[in-house]
DNA sequence: TTGACACGACACCAAACGGTGTCATACAAT
DNA sequence: ATTGTATGACACCGTTTGGTGTCGTGTCAA
């Protein structure tokens, strides 16, 4: 039984601004990784909550974990956030005009 | 009392596939512009269900209505995926490796 | 003016969300 | 060996979400 993950959308994931924020702070690591304990005092929340929004990430695979001792080192794996990219990119040809010449060039570089 | 509504996140607003495809039905119409009878059958809830997620979309003002004789027409605004593009471009750093290119080409373009 | 249509507003409901606190376990340090 | 730390797993709880059905009102058509 290899998967039994939920497994949950990238768009689903980020909506909670927290995540965001958990998203923010592993990329700016410079380990490249944090525990949960370094992560939490981030927040006003609890330590169940915070771990909880870790477990919501780690479905959607935006980070991944591995355990270092008696702690567990979280690391951000921004790879889902393409298909979000993808999808909002599509859209860009409906905002407002200056950025017309910027969508036009990425347009010409994505094929 | 000029502003009453809940005020929503664009983040929150784009999270629910249906009002993802929603978004998208509004983009591709022809008149611009769609009434909730005509948006209704391309999903299998009910009519309730979908005027929900447009009012929804409203609150996040990614989608304008008005009203024509006895029906209500949604035009999409895209303008608050502004917010999703710039925050989600960030991270594009982060990805594997063959976008790495068009990343740099877009920070000198966008400063 | 009668009837069908389009819609918003509302009550309702089960399930998911976003928190809390507690407990058991694994590991570190002394 | 004992104590303290870091964590996952639960149970719990109030609120929100995403759906349903119904009702009332405004509008178009006969």
């Amino acid at each position: 039984m290899s998967e039994n993950n939920p497994m949950r959308d990238a768009f689903d994931a980020i909506a909670d601004p927290t995540r965001r924020r958990l998203i923010r702070l592993l990329a700016e690591a410079e380990a490249g990784e944090l525990p949960l304990h370094e992560l939490t005092p981030h927040f006003t929340m609890g330590r169940t909550a915070v771990s909880k929004h870790l477990t919501i990430l780690k479905e959607a695979e935006l980070v991944l974990d591995r355990k270092v001792g008696r702690e567990t080192r979280y690391r951000l794996n921004a790879d889902p956030l393409r298909e979000v990219q993808d999808w909002v990119a599509f859209y860009r040809k409906f905002w407002s005009e200056n950025l017309i010449r910027l969508g036009r060039l990425l347009e010409e570089e994505e094929e």
